[in-house]
DNA sequence: GTAAGTGCAAAGGATTTGCAGGCGA
DNA sequence: TCGCCTGCAAATCCTTTGCACTTAC
């Protein structure tokens, strides 16, 4: 944790940003929740958890920082509102994610399963990568399971 | 494209909707900017040229109906705004979308480059997929022709 | 001292909703 | 006729911005 916010504070520093009270206390709760996909809104209400005085305007401000800095990846799955994502220490490509139509779950797949298919894209579309999106939309494991029980009793 | 209207007005009859003379014209606007990624507003704007009395309101209920039978996709570019794309006849997967960081500009890939990675993922982590959303962001032909000329030039 | 960073409130933009009127089956 | 559909305007929601104040170096 510590090691991370240090990191955190030299790449900003890098750049000549500082790592306020108001951003290491936002940045805490991202890597507190690490597994979460968390609005801007749902941060904002946990920093105000442990530090009261801090305004919305703040929050989406030190996002977009992150964002640009890389160390957040902003996504959407289509509910309206922005979400952040830690990205992996070192990871090159944004992970993936598995949205479950049923519960509304949100897994994350940390493996890079895109090798063969970007090289197979910059070639034949002659496009540079820099990055992915990908995302499946459908029924995860849990609610799958309850279908089939659901089945078995009819 | 008449008889993807005609197709497209049974899907409604059949979830008993009327096709009615704004829905045409909306789907109609779609129909011929097929290969753009309008926005509401897009659409809004090219509907009225012909049917001046519509209403934006409408055609954003329009766009959710026919998001909703799944006669176009609705997408996010991460630039505020919803667009919406027809869906090609008899696709049963989402097109893939390259995004040009440089110049913004939106190409399609229709072939499904996701099957084996499909096949891992529904395996690996049992989830059953649906749909999918795929879209790399990096540099197109057209600018990575324009930045090598500049470097040469150098 | 100065520039970056902050909080608040107001503004902005996209989308949704309430409602009265219209229209097609 | 009846209920779905529409247009308009107002409301709502998320996000950004202006500004005066604070803070760290």
């Amino acid at each position: 944790m510590e090691q991370r916010i240090e990191r955190i504070k030299k790449q900003l520093h890098s750049q000549s940003y500082k790592l306020t009270p108001q951003r290491e206390a936002t940045v805490r709760v991202l890597l507190e929740h690490e597994e979460d996909h968390l609005s801007a809104e749902d941060v904002y209400l946990l920093v105000k958890e442990k530090s009261p005085e801090i305004g919305l305007a703040t929050v989406y401000r030190t996002l977009e920082l992150l964002t640009e800095l890389k160390v957040v990846d902003k996504i959407n799955f289509g509910d309206g509102v922005s979400r952040y994502d830690l990205r992996q220490e070192g990871a090159t490509h944004f992970h993936h994610h598995l949205v479950c139509i049923e519960c509304g779950s949100v897994d994350e797949i940390q493996e890079d399963l895109l090798g063969e298919v970007e090289k197979t894209v910059e070639k034949r579309w002659e496009f540079k990568i820099k990055d992915h999106r990908l995302t499946f939309h459908g029924i995860c494991k849990q609610c799958n399971q309850k279908e089939n029980e659901t089945e078995e009793k009819v």
